[in-house]
DNA sequence: GTGATGCTAGCACACCGTGCTAGTACGATG
DNA sequence: CATCGTACTAGCACGGTGTGCTAGCATCAC
């Protein structure tokens, strides 16, 4: 087994058995027996290392992923994606719910290093859907590479905010409203605003 | 002037001049002129620099009505405004606190009528506020007239996910994401992205 | 043989946040 | 006056991070 395929899977391994974990240069080579000039020269930086990875798990778990359906557009897709990850949160009674939850897991108690740790794994498994959403679309040019690490912060926030709202008395058509909000954020993302 | 302060102003400084900057230890302390100790002694994490700091910009920058300030760029001057509606969401524990209250007043409790009302009282007002600094600087051409009800909506979404955020754990800097995130969400608006 | 190329190993550098210790100024207390 | 405790400062050390660089070792082409 070459060394690049080792390095690979030293760190899917470090990932399937701690979601939180860093991934460090010196971690993964160590991991994989490999020395960390030979992980540098298959991947030139860190961040080609997390993005090749990123690619091999959702290629692997999503094989017709929706975000790859080119019959529609771009943004279309992005949104129908973030509703994925917008669905847990619920709506009407179980939105109360789900918030209960949270509140009382994440936020109620002191954060302890347990508790940072545990909302942590799960913000950066977030974290890692989005960006994986965003580099398909730069693959095919919808929007220009590069980090794109404020950009999944920002939509971050706005399904946080839409998860909120969703527990919280409404108004008027909470549908209508969340349909809007996240196709504002996508077209300042994709720039298609 | 104490060191304490010294370190504050210098910090705001570099904040000011770039609002991405990381505001490491010694960084911060060189351009305060004291040594990365003193500044451990004051702010024993980094986080509590961020956070005090945070505090600082919200109860310093209470300007009566800056959206009319013209010797601003009108992005900045809405972002500020925006700030000024996040400044009661806290930082640190006191977010947290915040969020208690929140929860228990809103979420926790069946929606009867009265806690509908109250709420959307809240949110009602949160609205007019961002209605009429949008429409302010509609009024000089930074955006076109119209129907600002759906960028309403989805500026408070923004900003109900940053509250929210401040209450949870966070990893990196929750100044620098915040205002990143701020200005993403205002350059949709006014088209400047 | 002689290079050129692909890959590996490993060190060096410049950062980062944090812990720790020695030292200084100063007011309260005996 | 002397002494002690407290508030503060300075600065180093440690372990961590990502990245650049150089030397070595195969393997193939010429």
């Amino acid at each position: 087994m070459g060394s690049r395929e080792k390095i690979l899977e030293a760190a899917a391994a470090m990932i399937a058995e701690d979601m939180t974990a860093t991934l460090s240069v010196r971690a993964v080579a160590a991991r994989a027996g490999v020395s960390t000039g030979s992980l540098r020269f298959h991947f030139p930086t860190q961040r080609a290392l997390q993005d090749t990875l990123l690619a091999r798990i959702y290629e692997h778990t999503f094989p017709d992923d929706p975000i790859r359906d080119r019959s529609l557009p771009a943004r279309d897709r992005l949104v129908s994606c973030l509703r994925q990850v917008l669905a847990p949160a619920g709506v009407g009674e179980a939105a109360r719910k789900a918030w209960e939850q949270a509140y009382r897991t994440f936020i109620a108690p002191d954060p302890t290093e347990q508790v940072r740790a545990a909302y942590l794994a799960h913000e950066r498994e977030a974290a890692r859907r989005v960006e994986y959403w965003l580099s398909a679309l730069a693959a095919e040019g919808a929007l220009p590479q590069g980090d794109y690490a404020p950009k999944v912060r920002f939509l971050l926030t706005v399904l946080n905010g839409l998860s909120v709202e969703r527990a919280l008395p409404a108004d008027g058509s909470l549908l209508k409203a969340e349909t809007e909000t996240l196709y504002m954020a996508v077209d300042h993302v994709l720039g298609t605003g």
